[in-house]
DNA sequence: TAAAACTTATCGCATAGCAATAAATCGTTT
DNA sequence: AAACGATTTATTGCTATGCGATAAGTTTTA
């Protein structure tokens, strides 16, 4: 009876042996996460089974665990239907980090500034591995789409903040976010080529500011300058984001390049 | 020797009991939440006793904890300090709750709009508990002050969106949440008394819209209306934030109720 | 330089959490 | 409507998992 137990963790096994010899880990941690990473836009609203599939558990673990978030208040039930839904506690982790962030609260005060005086929609980002994080926005009236949400992720390597990071990162480090990207070409203006990708942020580093035009999104054009910390490791971007149908490339360099570096320096030197 | 396991649970025994009791309940999730949610404006940065003590948990669970989440990408370790901090992956949590939300998928476009014509600050909030959450907000050129994010959480009972939420909520319900709730007085404008705010509940069900002037904050002056599904339940509020110094209470009615009230429709009715 | 405080590593044991199963409920089809 | 299939809820015995004590290593303080 006991021989039916292996074989039911299907395709997760590559992560689960990682963890298998790692006395410290708790799994159930990490399967609680799963389970509240299954929802996104096309999942709203999941029933048990549907959890238990998409997290890859079997019922008996999506039952507990379902029972326990609901239970600390990150999911809810609707009685009627029997699915779950995130509750808008979720955003109370965020909240942590936006609040215990050095940076983040360094920040604010000068990025409303720059979208006064830009009345253009300004970013903070973060780096997390191969993409940037969008940690606070403020949007201008000129913004058409409201897709970008805090929390959104792009590549860094085709966005303007990404590539004001990694032009500040030690040559290596940058160097390896690249190999470890998947270069493709998102938007016709992508820089997709690895050599290219070098010199842009040879370059980038040299003027102190990055752009990017067409991209990632169809018809986006951004400037950014990296944020960087007493040692000149960088910790973040300051971007203004605009739209191809408003500004000609060398436009938006020329209006906005000295003050998202501005920006970015008075940011750095607090 | 297994005499001395019982007390260590200091202060959260009260908490603790309920799960014992409850046999789907799995226990390390909720530890795993509580070494994050001890991360905060005052604590940036923490080294593991700390965690453990700010946390209720011994050493040993502290070490296991914080390295199950370092592995998961929600901790990182200052390897000089030995400190801990969030990191920006804590705003996933989040982004998939504004992602999977129907509610902020819908009323998006029409916030945007709103604070394009009115040129102020636009608020979508949701109710947990007895307190308002801040999910989406649109901040205008005139906003001074960067503290309220995305997840920051006001009292109900002295918020525009909060009335205007409890306005529609059916009455025994909207009296559990004033019961529950601490009813001090914030600011100078505060409506404390049960029998005021029952008046003030009534009233805005009436208007069709709920105002706060000074209620929270020093100096704010809020207007609100509630988003309604289908069956006339309150999912959330729409609300424009002023200041005091900029509009008379009745300048805030008088300029901006219709439009809230316009925009709340609008997103019930998507 | 001693010692106090904290972090890292290790380990045996008990229990917390696992997975299988059974009962109940829902909703679909003929 | 009845009967079936699918999904959710409830229960249980077993053991692997995660617990917490302890000891060893490291950094900070006095």
């Amino acid at each position: 009876m006991a021989t039916a137990r292996k074989p039911q963790l299907k395709g997760v096994t590559s992560e689960a042996d990682g963890k298998a010899s790692d006395p410290l880990m708790v799994a159930s941690v990490e399967k609680a996460f799963r389970v509240l990473s299954v929802f996104d836009r096309h999942h709203q609203a999941l029933g048990l089974s549907q959890i238990a599939a998409a997290a890859g558990l079997d019922v008996s673990s999506a039952q507990r665990f379902t029972h326990t978030l609901t239970r600390l208040g990150y999911l809810h039930k609707n009685p009627d239907t029997k699915h779950f839904e995130l509750t808008v506690k979720s955003l109370d982790l965020g909240h942590h980090f936006l609040r215990a962030s050095r940076l983040v609260d360094k920040a604010m005060p000068y990025l409303l500034h720059l979208s006064k005086e830009t009345e253009e929609t300004v970013n903070l980002t973060m780096l997390d591995g191969t993409e940037i994080v969008f940690v606070t926005r403020f949007v201008s009236r000129h913004m058409l789409n409201t897709d970008v949400t805090i929390g959104t992720r792009m590549p860094a390597f085709c966005t303007a903040p990404g590539v004001a990071i990694l032009s500040r990162l030690p040559e290596a480090e940058a160097i390896a976010v690249l190999d470890k990207s998947e270069l493709k070409a998102y938007a016709p203006g992508t820089t997709s080529k690895k050599s290219d990708l070098i010199r842009k942020l040879k370059q980038s580093a040299l003027q102190g500011y990055a752009t990017a035009f067409e991209e990632f999104y169809h018809s986006d054009a951004s400037i950014a300058a990296p944020i960087l910390d007493p040692k000149g490791y960088p910790e973040g971007a300051v971007n203004i984001a605009t739209s191809r149908s408003r500004y000609e490339p060398d436009e938006v360099v020329t209006k906005f390049s000295s003050l998202v570096m501005a920006t970015a320096h008075a940011i750095s030197r607090t």
